[in-house]
DNA sequence: AGAATTGCCGTTACCGCTAACATAGTAAAA
DNA sequence: TTTTACTATGTTAGCGGTAACGGCAATTCT
C-alpha cells in the first residue's frame, strides 16, 4: 500500500518512507501494472478515439486538438482507425469499450445499429465529431456539412458561375461528404442550376487523382465553368492540372475545396476552401471529455462551428 | 467459465449453450471486461506504437503496413505520438509498458538512458523502427539514413552539379534527418566538395517553408545549383517557388528531397527522391512482432531495407 | 461388460493492484 | 496525565475474469 501511494501521490507518506520507495522503483526499473490498478480502482485514463483514417491530414489535426487538452488531465487518447467500413467500427468500438475507457470521441454520427446500442449502454460519456448534421447519442462536436456545401454553391452562384461540376469521393460511408455535395445541388437547385457533371473516385486523396478527374471532367463537359471538390487535395491536384494546361483561372474556370489544409498555403495560387475547425473540433471534444470524467455530469451537448469561406484565388469577383 | 469459453471460443461448448450465451450477451449489451481478462491471462492484444509525429505523411504510411500485418493476428496497435521530444518518448513509453503490451515497435534507435533501460527489461519483443545506424536493443527496422544521404550525394555529384545547399529541418532530435545529412556531406567530402549553404527550420514541414526557405538560399547564394531538402514536402514548396520563379530545372538548379511521397506525383514535374520503404518497414516490424509473440521466442534480428533512388525530373543527366 | 476416453460444464485459486478500514506512534489539547 | 487528533503505515477483501483441474454422463474401445 505505501508504495501504490508514493507512485500514485496519494495520501500521507513520510518524506523518507516517499524516497526509500521511489530510489527502490528506480534501482528495480518497477513499472506498475495498470491493468490491475484498473481493475482494482475501476478507473481507466484512457479516452477511445475512433476515427476513420490516418493518411488524409484531416485527423490528425483532430488529433493534437485533442492532445493538447487532454495532456492536461491525465487522460491519455488511444486511437482506432476504421478506414471508413461501419463493420470495422463495430470492431474496433466492441475491442475499445472491452478496456472501459473514460470515454468515447468517434468521427461521425452514422454507425452500425449494434455500435450505436453499444455507445448508448457503455455508461460513460460520448463525444461524436465532425459533423451535427443528425442526432447524436451523447454529445457533439462538428460543423453542418450540409451548410458548408449551400455556402460553398452560393458563393459561386454569385459569382457568376454557371455550369458547375463536382468532384469527390465515391466512398460510400464518407457521409459528410455526401452531406456536403447534398447541401451543394440543395443550393444549386434554389438557384434554378443542377450539375453539369460529376466525377467520382475511390481511394485516398490524392493530387494525380485530382489532375485525373479535371481532365476527365474537362474533356467530357468543355463548357464547365466551375470545379468543386470534395476535398483539397484532389482540388489542388485540379489547379495545378489547370495551371499546367494554360487553363485561366479563375477567369475560365473556378476552383474549390474543402478543409483548408496548410498543404494549399503553398501553391501558385490559393484555392478556394473552408476551414473544417478541425483543431478546434479535437479540442472540443477533448474538453467535454475531460469535463465530464473529472465532474461525473451526464447530458449531451452540441457544440456547431462554423467554417468559413476562403475565397482565396480561385472564384473571381 | 462456460461464458468466458464461449466468448472467446475456447475449449469445448455444447451447440445449444454457445447459443444460449451468445443470445443472452446479445440481449445484456454485455462487454467483457478485457482488464480483468488480461490481468488474469498474463495476456494482452496490444501493440505499443511510438512515434514522432502523425502529420508528417510518413508515419501514417508505416502505421498502415503494422495494421495490415496485425489484422490477421488478434493484435491491436496503440499509437503514442512523442513529437520529437525524448522526455515525451519516456513518459509515453512508461505509460505504455504499464499496460504490459505484447510488444513494442518504436522509432528510431536514441532514447533516453531511463528509455533504454525499461525496453531492455520489458521482457517483449521490441522493434526500432526506421533507422538502422546504431544498434537496438532488440530488433531494428528501417534503412541506413547516413547510406542514404551518401547515395544521393553521388548522384547528384555525378550528375555535374557542384554548388550544393541543404535545406532542412532544425528539430534537435530529428536523428534520421541528422544522419542523412552528414551521410551527404561525408560523401561531398570525399568528391572535395562541401556545401556551400545551409538553411534550418522548424515547425511542421509545409510547401510555403519549403518556398521561404529556397527564396532565402536563392538570395543568399545565386550561384548555387543544387538544393538538396530533408524531406519531400519542403522540396515540393522549392520546386513550385521554382517554376514560379522560371528558374530552369534542372539545368539551372537541381532538385531532390527524401521520402518518395505520394504527393509528389501529380506535381508539375516529378522532384528526385528516395523511398524510405515505410510501408515495407511497417509491415517487417509488424511481422517480427506477431512471430514473437506466437512463439515465445526471443533473439533480436536486424532488417535493413534499401531506398532507391528515384531521379525524377530535377537532376539533369 | 468393464475400462478408457471424450464432451461438457463447474470449482477453486489466483492475476497485481487499490478502497476501506485498522492500528501503531506521536504531538497537541484538555 | 489522560484524552483527542493526526500521521504514517499495515491488513483485508475484493475488482472480473481465466488457468488448471475436477467430475459426471455418454460414448468408444477391448
Amino acid at each position: 500500500m505505501t508504495v501504490s501511494r508514493v507512485l500514485r501521490n496519494r495520501g500521507d507518506v513520510s518524506v523518507a518512507t516517499r524516497e526509500r520507495v521511489q530510489e527502490a522503483a528506480r534501482r528495480l526499473g518497477y513499472v506498475p501494472n495498470k491493468i490491475a490498478g484498473a481493475l482494482a480502482s475501476q478507473r481507466v485514463n484512457l479516452v477511445a478515439v475512433i476515427i476513420p483514417s490516418l493518411s488524409n491530414m484531416v485527423f490528425p489535426e483532430v488529433m493534437t486538438g485533442i492532445s493538447e487538452i487532454l495532456d492536461d488531465t491525465g487522460l491519455q487518447p488511444v486511437v482506432g482507425v476504421t478506414n471508413y467500413s461501419p463493420a470495422r467500427e463495430e470492431t474496433v468500438l466492441y475491442e475499445m469499450l472491452s478496456w472501459r475507457p473514460s470515454g468515447v470521441i468517434i468521427a461521425g454520427l452514422e454507425h452500425t445499429a449494434a455500435a450505436q446500442a453499444m455507445l448508448a449502454q457503455a455508461g460513460i460519456p460520448i463525444v461524436e465529431i465532425m459533423d451535427i448534421d443528425g442526432s447524436p447519442v451523447d454529445s457533439a462536436v462538428g460543423i453542418s456539412h450540409r451548410r458548408a456545401g449551400r455556402q460553398m454553391a452560393e458563393a459561386i452562384i454569385a459569382a457568376g458561375y454557371r455550369n458547375i461540376a463536382f468532384l469527390g469521393t465515391m466512398m460510400p460511408h464518407d457521409h459528410r461528404a455526401r452531406k456536403r455535395l447534398e447541401g451543394f445541388e440543395e443550393a444549386l437547385a434554389k438557384a434554378g442550376l443542377s450539375l453539369v457533371d460529376r466525377e467520382f473516385y475511390s481511394g485516398g486523396s490524392a493530387l494525380l487523382k485530382g489532375r485525373e478527374m479535371t481532365d476527365a471532367v474537362l474533356k467530357r463537359c468543355p463548357d464547365v465553368d466551375f470545379l468543386y471538390y470534395s476535398n483539397d487535395m484532389i482540388g489542388a491536384g485540379g489547379l495545378l492540372y489547370c495551371l499546367d494546361n494554360g487553363i485561366d483561372v479563375p477567369g475560365r474556370i473556378g476552383l474549390a475545396g474543402f478543409n483548408g489544409v496548410e498543404l494549399l498555403d503553398g501553391l501558385p495560387r490559393r484555392l478556394a476552401t473552408m476551414d473544417a475547425c478541425r483543431l478546434e473540433i479535437g479540442r472540443r471534444a477533448a474538453q467535454i471529455i475531460a469535463g465530464k470524467a473529472a465532474s461525473g455530469v451526464a447530458g449531451g451537448e452540441v457544440i456547431e462551428l462554423f467554417p468559413v469561406l476562403q475565397p482565396g484565388d480561385t472564384i473571381r469577383h
